[in-house]
RNA sequence: GCCCCCGUAGCCCAAUCGGCAGAGGCAGCGCUCUUAAAAAGCGCCGAGUGUGGGUUCGAGCCCCACCGGGGGCACCA
């Protein structure tokens, strides 16, 4: 926060009368280029392959394979939080690599994306010149914080190399489909096999060889797994595109530029990710992920088990009112059927006139029930959705003056409309339970509807609806049962009565996947004179975008509802239409103005990390095998060892990028089911930022704190906590953490500000808590006035050794938990050991403790290293092994308690006895005395660290 | 409204199985070095664990309720 100007070994004329050796910020930067030089010369962090041209020898090393969320190569630099997750697995994958396996770790551009799109459109440059500068400038950047990553295996999503496979992947889930029977996708040629042979009936029965070649084309359309079709979108005048349904927030704008979004019906590509969506959600269960991640994605999957239910409605020939309903178990107590206002069947049910005695509130005060159902339609008409979705709203509906029938007892229920049913959920009507439902119960209410309770609720429930568990009530055969038991027997009987059957169904959506921007993958696709899709073939890949002389999209006034997407490549009129000879003779094309979402390059990128430069498949099988296969045990579904990342991709990235892993699994191109074995939601970063009495951000570096006050300058400000950023004026960037004390440093700091899962507020002035420590540690083994390599070839005593070995334990076992923050901790405890004994520190404590820090400080470390006189790097040292003869201590404190209060403490023997202990607390003199008169009731021995003694 | 996560010293954070509340760092204070200041070094100071109950010989840890902070979902039938 506050920042002089004297900085530790900033200043040169300071720097003068420091001694020529001390660590100082520019000795660090002169290790940390030297170690960062002779790393990228030397390959040191190569990960071998078992094949192909990245091949080495893998020995028969673990392998682990660690990941970083793919970043976007923003042009605005980076903070102090963004390395946060990249220093995390390079730390982890330093010690894993000392630990003995081999590491996978590098790190790739999703490089896609609007931002450097609106740059284009802004000023003309092509996205493809600001993203690859935005790339060298980010490279730059993290190669000084001397992350050990192998840039072999660094990709970019724009790269050609890269989008070709995209776009090959997409071919194959374009070419493949879901075989409900068999639980997996198979390739297309199989289910047309099939269709041929007549193994598996048309859906109209006729046979294969009696139906054209167009009608043919439709059947197997209808089965692929990527997939043209006129359906409701998400469409976003004000960007110009259209949306998936992730990218729609909860108030229907857009995610990003928080837009309105209308739905509107058009022909885009969708992808089947509904086909997956049980393996999707049950695999989960096989995979180390945090448990509110796994919840979001079960959330948006939304599987819920329920039945259809056909009401017949009396008086109306033919017509019965279909619900779903996830409470089959309820259906005794369902009191009342709702439409949705512009539900099909209303014209058809709707009464000539009221029955006798009908409830005035039922009305809405119409003469017949056909005026007052016209007059609620022309009024719900007019409300947008989140109008008619806000929860606070009062029910509203008119009853329509027709009955339906229960299945269940025949009793007749009325039949209402009402807008808090919706026609785009589930069948747009239902069954009404007010005891178990509360919006159901608030309608009732106010209609004055019975309510008739078929769940027994607890002791002391208050009234209202009751959506608990309880034994089923007032419900003739499914008395006493449990939901469950209920559930079940109740769909039992609907389907021997034919009045309905169970069903699943999801939240989830199929995948809307086309993008009407510029700067995304070009689909690998041309359609034909009838406009019918033609895949290209592998040897036309990839298919590059074309120049063009504007890069935007047509956009919108924000609440042009009617307005139609109009892509950039529309206008790409030489690129557009294409002759080809595809088999048929040279015939003209045309090529698909969408391109794909920026979803799909990270879909797949952990596959290329794998295989980056193989030319022949999106991934050769053996080094998939090697890097992702199931591992054996409790592990089933193989995929990355360790997956680290903002908890905000939860559902998008992780959902999408399961979905595809799947189908290429199914299709046999990779052994592992997942592509994410662990995933570790790191924290973030967040600073405080000042406003003055205006409201106005001042710079976060200028404000002082006295006596609890924030002062600007003189002037009182006010505080604020949140993301670091350009806007609030609080950024600091690793550039100039690096400047002041180096990358070490840094890197040590944002690991020791706590655990990796937590986000904490930064605060600069502690940065040098870190430095010190480093300063320290160098001056164990190097002497700050001559350079020279000070360490002592004697013997560290027992002590000492006892204390390294502890430690040793301590951070092997903190490094493999990710618990950098307390391993760093003990390093510092050993050094501060080391420090206060005094005289040159044993060369047998200091070398351990240098391997122990490499993974947090790997420059300092290697440089510490050579000065005690090693070669090469210290990379593939082996990392120290605590010695179980040293941790077994020669006396332990023995915690003497009466009541659970600490009296007295005894230094006993580790392998004493329960009953010699007893002996030995029950005569100290704590216990004597607190004792005093009192019995003892009894005695608690946790030999040999705790008595307690209970008095009488 | 429902669900999930988190509350330990002025601040960031430790505390294996329920067993002495403190490992580490920042800040503060004192001292050493220094003409002085800074840097560096050495030392000191510090909470009874958000609140109220409960279980237990014993609770920061387990259970219940509440308060505060963060996140997710939301008329999903």
């Amino acid at each position: 926060m506050t920042q002089s100007s004297t900085q530790p070994g900033t200043t040169a004329d300071v720097e003068e009368a420091l001694p020529a050796f001390r660590y100082t910020a520019t000795l660090a930067a002169d290790i940390e280029r030297r170690w960062q030089d002779r790393w990228e010369s030397e390959g040191t962090f190569h990960a071998p392959n078992p094949v192909g041209p990245l091949a080495g020898p893998v020995d028969d090393r673990p392998r682990v394979f660690v990941m970083d969320m793919f970043p976007y190569p923003s042009g605005s630099g980076l903070h102090v939080g963004h390395p946060l997750g990249y220093i995390a697995t390079d730390v982890f994958g330093r010690f894993s690599r000392m630990a003995g396996a081999n590491v996978l770790h590098t790190l790739g551009y999703d490089a896609f994306g609007l931002p450097a799109e609106q740059y284009a459109v802004q000023t003309g440059q092509h996205p493809r010149v600001t993203t690859e500068s935005n790339i060298a400038t980010m490279r730059q950047q993290l190669r000084k914080l001397g992350l050990g990553h192998d840039p072999r295996r660094s990709i970019s999503t724009i790269d050609p190399d890269y989008y070709r496979w995209t776009q090959w992947i997409f071919l194959q889930i374009y070419n493949a489909w879901y075989d409900e029977d068999a639980g997996k996708a198979r390739r297309l040629s199989e289910l047309e096999a099939e269709y041929a042979s007549g193994q598996r009936p048309t859906p109209d029965g006729r046979a294969w060889s009696a139906l054209s070649g167009v009608e043919r084309a439709e059947l197997l359309d209808a089965k692929r797994l990527a997939y043209v079709a006129e359906a409701p979108v998400n469409w976003c005048p004000g960007l110009g595109t259209v949306l998936a349904n992730e990218e729609v927030t909860a108030d229907g704008r857009s995610e990003r530029g928080n837009f309105p979004v209308f739905k509107r019906n058009l022909r885009q590509w969708m992808m089947r990710i509904t086909a997956y969506a049980d393996r999707l959600l049950d695999d989960l269960e096989l995979l180390d992920w945090p448990e509110p991640v796994k919840l979001m994605q079960r959330n948006w999957i939304g599987r819920s088990h329920g039945a259809h239910v056909d009401f017949a409605v009396s008086g109306v020939e033919g017509a019965s009112v279909r619900v779903f309903t996830t409470r089959p178990d309820t259906l005794f107590g369902a009191t009342y059927v709702v439409l949705a206002p512009e539900h099909p069947l209303v014209e058809r049910v709707v009464a000539g006139a009221w029955p006798e005695g009908v409830d005035e509130r039922w009305t809405g005060g119409a003469g017949t029930p056909r005026e007052a159902v016209e007059a609620y339609r022309t009024r719900a008409a007019r409300e947008t959705e989140e109008e008619r979705t806000s929860d606070t709203r009062e029910k509203t509906g008119v009853f329509t003056g027709t009955y339906a029938v229960n299945p269940m007892n025949g009793k007749p229920l009325p039949v209402f409309i009402a807008d808090y049913v919706l026609m785009g959920y589930g069948t747009g009507a239902i069954m009404a339970v007010p005891a178990e439902d509360t919006r159901d119960y608030d309608f009732a209410e106010k209609f004055g509807l019975p309510i008739v309770r078929t769940v027994q609720p607890p002791e002391g429930f208050e009234g209202g609806a009751y959506t608990g568990d309880g034994a089923t009530i007032n419900s003739e055969f499914l008395n006493g049962l449990s939901r469950v038991e209920a559930k079940e027997r109740a769909i039992a009987r609907l389907e021997e009565l034919g009045s309905g059957s169970g069903t699943t169904t999801y939240k989830l959506r199929d995948w809307l996947f086309s993008r009407q921007r510029y700067w995304g993958e070009p689909f690998p696709v041309v359609y034909d004179e009838d406009g019918r899709v033609v895949p290209l073939p592998d040897s036309m890949l990839p298919v590059t975008l074309p120049e063009v002389s504007d890069y935007s999209p047509r956009t919108y006034d924000p609440d042009d509802a009617e307005s139609m997407p109009e892509a950039p490549l529309s206008r790409a009129a030489e690129w557009l239409e294409v002759e080809l000879d595809l088999g048929d003779g040279p015939k003209t094309y045309r090529r698909d103005t969408n391109t794909m979402p920026n979803w799909a390059g990270s879909c797949w990128y952990h596959l290329r990390y794998v295989d980056p430069v193989n030319t022949e498949q999106v991934v050769g099988p053996e080094n998939e095998r090697y890097w992702m296969a199931p591992r054996g045990g409790d592990d089933t579904v193989g995929g990355v060892d360790l997956y680290v990342g903002g908890v905000e991709h939860a559902v998008l990235h992780l959902l999408y990028s399961r979905f595809w892993h799947k189908v290429l699994h199914d299709l046999g191109y990779v052994s592992s089911s997942e592509p994410y074995h662990k995933l570790f939601n790191q924290g973030y970063i967040q600073a405080y930022a000042y406003t003055d009495e205006r409201g106005v951000y001042v710079p976060a570096a200028e404000v002082e704190e006295q006596d609890g006050k924030f002062l600007y300058h003189g002037s009182v400000v006010n505080r604020e906590y949140g993301k670091m950023g350009k806007s609030l004026k609080n950024s600091v960037t690793p550039d100039e953490m690096a400047e002041t004390y180096g990358a070490d440093t840094l890197r040590l700091y944002e690991m020791s500000m706590g655990p990796l899962e937590v986000s904490r507020p930064w605060e600069t002035r502690a940065v040098v808590g870190s430095f010190r420590f480093l300063q320290r540690l160098w001056r164990n083994v190097v002497d700050e006035a001559s350079g020279t390599t000070v360490v002592s070839e004697e013997p560290a005593d027992e002590e000492l050794r006892r204390l390294l070995h502890r430690v040793i334990d301590g951070v092997r076992a903190d490094y493999a938990a990710l618990r950098f923050n307390t391993a760093g901790a003990k390093l510092i405890e050993l050094n501060n050991a080391l420090t206060k004994r005094g005289g040159p520190a044993p060369r047998d404590v200091v070398e351990p403790l240098v391997l122990m820090l490499a993974p947090l400080a790997p420059h300092v470390a290697e440089e510490l290293w050579a000065r005690l006189g090693h070669e090469g790097t210290l990379a593939y040292e082996p990392f120290p092994e605590a010695d179980p003869a040293l941790l077994v201590e020669e006396t332990v404190t023995c915690v003497v308690q009466v009541a659970g209060k600490v009296r007295d403490r005894l230094e006993v023997p580790p392998s004493i006895t329960e009953d010699e202990l007893r002996e030995l607390a029950l005569a100290t003199e704590g216990v004597r005395r607190t004792l005093g008169e009192r019995g003892v009731r009894t005695v608690i021995v946790r030999a040999p660290k705790l008595v307690n003694v209970v008095p009488a």
